[in-house]
DNA sequence: CATATAAGCCGCCACG
DNA sequence: AGCGTGGCGGCTTATA
């Protein structure tokens, strides 16, 4: 793929699907590119987002009758496609549409990554994609979903799942939380958080995935330095987490040890520590009465002060900001 | 708010 | 040479 062209992400929107399915994407992309834009993205950074139809014709009807225009007939594409999302699916299409399913069969092995929103995930299946993996489907069809495909393993928790290259969402607005794990994994947790604050979400909604660390890829987790270490710092955030103690604690020297733990998470070690701080405090936050004095305690932060700013740098709200606005949209709900 | 002190980070070079 | 390692010194950053 050349290296100046924007990652093109494609959006499928199948007729019948709610607006949200495919809304929800396009506006994270479309937001982390123009936040790129806005602070110098360098040639190819960013994302171009189209819109792409499974039919003949360009245009699709969504559940409420809107109708949407695609930009383009899947088969007319014709440049690299970065990354490949289905939104939505009405169960009829499975069988009237087996051009697209192959067209979906043959692309696939041509784009970096590829994903489902809520019951796209049914035709990542009916591709054969799916086969022996992981996958998240909506609620109401997993069940079915499970049925009809034995070979793959459902999970009904998450709101999203990711097996490899190939991610599925849980369904409608977790398409939302899908794009902001794509763009956190190009571009990092900065942007994806300067993204979610600019159309107003939360960067990570409480699944049941947030129980994991955000901060290491699963592959990273063992067979690294920082994957051994993670467990032990979580268990440990109270007490003095200086870098000197953790090179201890992993046999190494200070200077090896900076080294390869930032070859390993693309971060330096204080600096993972505090985010690691920072996450624990917003799971406490979040889901607990704790007071800021006792969760700054739990999490190593110091005093309420400390804790303050340092949890305004990294989220740029305050803790006590947080934990109410966390509150009252949960009431909302 | 300024200024002192400690911690973190990293280039450079050396060793096996 | 090509690598993993580690010590030193100085620059930057956070905090009291």
């Amino acid at each position: 793929m050349p290296v100046n062209m924007k990652k093109l992400i494609v959006i499928v929107p199948m007729p019948g699907t709610f607006l949200l399915d495919v809304a929800g994407p396009v506006d994270v992309f479309t937001a982390v590119d123009s936040i790129l834009n806005e602070a110098g993205a360098l040639p190819g950074e960013g994302y171009e987002v189209i819109l792409a139809s499974p039919l003949n014709t360009k245009k699709i009807v969504t559940k409420s009758r809107a109708e949407l225009s695609c930009n383009v007939k899947v088969d007319a594409i014709n440049k690299p496609i970065d990354t490949l999302i289905i939104a939505g699916f009405p169960m009829a299409m499975l069988e009237t549409s087996p051009r697209f399913i192959q067209w979906l069969h043959d692309t696939y092995p041509k784009v970096r990554r590829i994903g489902s929103v809520c019951v796209g995930t049914y035709a990542l299946a009916e591709a054969g994609i799916l086969e022996g993996k992981h996958a998240t489907t909506h609620w109401q069809y997993s069940q079915d979903f499970q049925q009809r495909y034995p070979g793959i393993k459902v999970d009904t928790n998450p709101f999203y799942t990711r097996d490899g290259n190939v991610y599925s969402s849980a369904g409608v607005a977790s398409g939302i939380d899908l794009s902001l794990a794509l763009v956190e994994e190009d571009y990092g947790r900065d942007v994806a958080l300067q993204a979610a604050r600019k159309l107003v979400l939360y960067l990570r909604r409480t699944g049941y995935q947030s129980q994991f660390s955000s901060l290491l890829q699963v592959h990273t987790l063992e067979n690294s330095i920082a994957g051994k270490l993670h467990p032990w710092m979580i268990r440990h955030l109270q007490e003095d987490l200086r870098v000197e103690h953790l090179a201890e604690q992993s046999n190494m020297s200070l200077r090896n040890f900076n080294r390869v733990f930032i070859k390993e998470t693309g971060m330096t070690p204080a600096k993972f520590v505090e985010k690691l701080r920072v996450e624990v405090a917003r799971k406490y936050l979040e889901d607990s009465d704790l007071s800021m004095e006792q969760i700054a305690e739990k999490c190593g932060l110091g005093g309420l002060v400390s804790m303050r700013r340092t949890f305004m740098r990294h989220m740029m709200v305050s803790p006590s900001d947080y934990r109410r606005t966390f509150r009252t949209s949960l009431q909302t709900v």
